[in-house]
DNA sequence: GCTCACCTCGAACAGTGTGCGAGTAGTATC
DNA sequence: GATACTACTCGCACACTGTTCGAGGTGAGC
């Protein structure tokens, strides 16, 4: 699960070739529906193999290791951010925020990979690129361009990742979300005797109507703060 | 890697024993030295068992499992995050963003991890409840207090992810920073050609003074920007 | 001295990623 | 049409993983 010399299947020529039986693309596309279905731990080169209807092995041949295929497989979630061309940068904020926590959201295994692995394949590059023109069309100068652009991608990831990661281990368990709440509410009353501010957070989730519906106004709020923090250094 | 019911090491009642011979706290000491030392990869059960003289499956005795001993483990990164306890808000999340950062600067095996496992540890729910306090005191009503703290932890864990990654992923290969520059290059110049705003982006990293300090600059301009979209809501 | 809970650990199982070398199939060249 | 060569497949094997099981030891309380 490391690579010695630094390299990506991006920073690699691709081996052209008659491309008959397997290919690099099919591969792909089994790995993410096999991800999609059974997680993260699911994958492995034999299953996959298996899946296509050939050895574990031939693999190999399109790809060079694991982590290569996986750098390939988290290019196709960045699939799913498509930014407009030439809309406003609060705008094109708001859509890359939303479209990056609804692709993590569509492909739950890639919470654990996606800060992790270099994004360099093409998707994650135009998505990039658009983010970026937008913050300069904006007004944005020099290095500013730059910092503003990745504070909204390091909030968005650093809002999704742990929420993401959370329900879908919550999925993985079967148990609804009150039962876990009966399981961690003896804890967390032993526990908040220390921490009097946590019982009022807990409280609050509590009440809550939708949890799934909080943690998008959450979402929202952290984000327009932001956007706003950033406009106010345009000028 | 998974857990099937949901459990967390910390909503089980502790075995409580002797505690001749090796010890929980003992195995979770050892098992964050060999981190720090070879990364994730390199914790094995089999390995850490070695490394403290002692058969591999002893463990399972003092830890249900693997992802048991990580949620410990992962908790001993959060004791490195300690807030000041009557603070101004905006300096104790402040202090939070720059431990938060620091404490998974100096385990960097935590950058795959800190979104992922459950933080329910007692050092990381201190943390919560210390910044916690910060936002209520501040001034913040009813789900917003939770909103805002959300909000800066979502971004610095955003944040400090990907950089922590990239670094020790960069220090994994051996090469400098400029090294990789080289090999980035060529790729870079091809895939600019239809992103004409990344190549902008690349030149102002290329020209850029000290990256670590750039770094740095970056991620307190999107973390100001934050607190200064968050403090507009306290009118 | 006996009992019993606490604790250790070797063997074994099912699984992993991947290197190697033998084997096949399709195309290009003579 | 035969030969050569490249593209590709794949079985075997290796070293390693997390974890279960059951047999053993070891110390405290009676």
């Amino acid at each position: 699960m490391s690579a010695k010399p630094f390299s990506s299947v991006w920073t690699r020529e691709r081996k052209g070739g008659r491309e008959q039986g397997l290919s690099r693309d099919q591969i792909v596309r089994a790995a993410v529906e096999l991800l999609d279905a059974e997680g993260l731990d699911a994958l492995s080169m034999r299953k996959l193999g298996a899946r296509l209807g050939a050895g574990a092995t031939s693999l190999y041949w399109h790809v060079a290791n694991k982590d290569e295929l996986i750098e390939l497989v988290m290019d196709e979630v960045y699939s799913g951010v498509v930014l407009p061309e030439a809309a406003d940068w609060r705008e094109t904020a708001g859509v890359f925020a939303y479209a990056m926590r609804q692709a993590v959201f569509d492909h739950p295994w890639s919470a654990s990979l996606i800060g992790v692995v270099p994004a360099l394949g093409p998707n994650a590059l135009t998505a990039s690129d658009r983010l970026m023109g937008a913050f300069i069309r904006a007004g944005f100068e020099g290095i500013d361009v730059d910092y503003a652009m990745t504070a909204v991608v390091s909030y968005t990831l650093g809002a999704t990742i742990p929420e993401v990661a959370f329900l879908s281990s919550l999925e993985a368990t079967g148990k609804s979300m009150t039962e876990l709440q009966a399981a961690v509410d003896p804890v967390m009353a032993k526990v908040a005797a220390d921490r009097p501010n946590l019982l009022e957070r807990y409280r609050s989730y509590a009440k809550d109507f939708d949890p799934l519906v909080a943690r998008r106004l959450a979402f929202d709020f952290g984000l327009t703060a932001l956007l706003d923090g950033l406009g106010t250094r345009l000028r």
